[in-house]
DNA sequence: CGTGTATTGTGGTCGGACCACAAAGATGAG
DNA sequence: CTCATCTTTGTGGTCCGACCACAATACACG
């Protein structure tokens, strides 16, 4: 609960770690700004290159950073805080090491995803327009599954976003990395694959309607049945 | 939306972030493993040790491996596979990073909590041992505000641990540590703590008395009504 | 046989040396 | 004077070699 400052003799890295989350945090660092070169770092903080890099890379990994080498506006390390591709690769990581059962991230995926349509039914705030491109572009009937499921991708990442809720939004697009090459090989054991496709273009057009229209109860209803009809035919099921 | 295979011509500690990545999901690492010592990593992949060192870095801020230095049995990188501390690191330095909204974490949390409760409540299978010592470890009136708020923070956590949903346990964790210094603050803005406190006390016997009593509607609007209760009365709100 | 010392294997850290790259500045031809 | 080219500078990316600290093991010696 608390790897705060306490005793922490070594680990050179974790200086730099602290250094920037603290300049983050006291408002000396905010997003577009630039960290102090490498070199820079090492010098003030008193610890080697090497130690500052592994710090940087964390960093890099989770998101929070984008390095660029050259000269410029886009060179060294710029603070971007886009949390979408550092969780992506955490969940994915962590089911790889069977840190997160495969069934917990789908029922994770889908009690977000309830409370995702129910918000958005029940308030009529929001900005549906790329959900409803994604859906038509969608209907087209030539696409294959790889890009059906890709579109199914963005279609129901689209509906997270559209909830203005941003670590809901980045959590979907995590969970649903995690699981992307899960979703895909349960694709491919569907028999009847057109048919599938298009029961879940219908899905996807009534959930639509149902959030139009206020209907949050039946909206959580749809996209429940949605998610688990499809991990059922996908042979995929076991919770 | 994909931080794939695709070119990476260079990026050598992506290399052997890769190259554990796929010894995990090919079964070739398990939980409980030693990963080849860094000095060998780094012949085997023909990269250097320092880039080596820059993915394990990763990894253990992750909290994918647990490293230790000398000989033996604890001794190396050891896959470990514990979500809670990455995904804390995760969420906190987002938040600090502004990638995060402060309304948007507590607007998660409670919405994640009102899931626990609810499942929770509709099923009577989970063990709810630690929510009930921790809950009447809280009733001690000789409380400092700090205790009872980390023993507050205990509470909710093994609520969520025991709905058994791994994902959902990680996250609320680190959901709340993001936002723990921020709660802490609020505590302090409080004008009678003591009366506060004692609310939350009964606030926290009453949901589980709806738990138990399987009423699962009535123990998620309990919860919703604690948690933005808390927040109202610390002057965090703002959603 | 037992005890204490040397060896080995491991991560942790540092410093230096290159390279690749991109911008800015210096140089020179026209 | 202008513009194109070359050089310099600043930056991350990588590698290498050298130590240190630490823990287990091997081994020598009493």
């Amino acid at each position: 609960m608390a790897d705060d400052v306490a005793q922490a003799p070594a680990r050179a890295w974790r200086v730099v770690l602290d250094k920037i989350e603290t300049d983050l945090l006291e408002g000396r660092l905010t997003p577009g700004d630039r960290l102090a070169p490498e070199r820079e770092l090492s010098a003030t903080l008193g610890v080697g290159r090497s130690s500052v890099r592994e710090a940087l890379r964390v960093l890099e990994v989770m998101g929070l950073i984008k390095t660029g080498t050259g000269s410029g506006p886009t060179s060294g390390a710029i603070i971007i805080a886009t949390p979408r591709g550092g969780l992506a690769a955490l969940l994915r990581l962590q089911v790889a090491a069977q840190g997160f059962p495969i069934a917990d991230v789908v029922a994770t995926r889908l009690l977000l995803e309830q409370w995702v349509v129910g918000t958005l039914a029940v308030d009529g705030e929001h900005d549906l327009a790329a959900v409803r491109s994604t859906l038509t572009a969608m209907d087209d009937d030539a696409l294959s599954t790889e890009e059906f499921l890709a579109l199914d991708a963005q279609f129901h990442l689209a509906l997270a976003d559209a909830s203005g809720n941003a670590v809901v939004g980045a959590s979907m697009a995590g969970l649903r990395t995690s699981i992307e090459s899960y979703v895909q090989a349960g694709a491919r054991r569907i028999p009847d694959w057109d048919a599938t496709a298009t029961r879940l273009r219908r899905e996807h057009h009534d959930l639509i309607r149902a959030i139009d229209s206020g209907e949050a109860d039946l909206a959580r209803s749809l996209v429940h049945d949605h998610i688990t009809g499809y991990y059922a035919a996908a042979g995929l099921t076991r919770d």
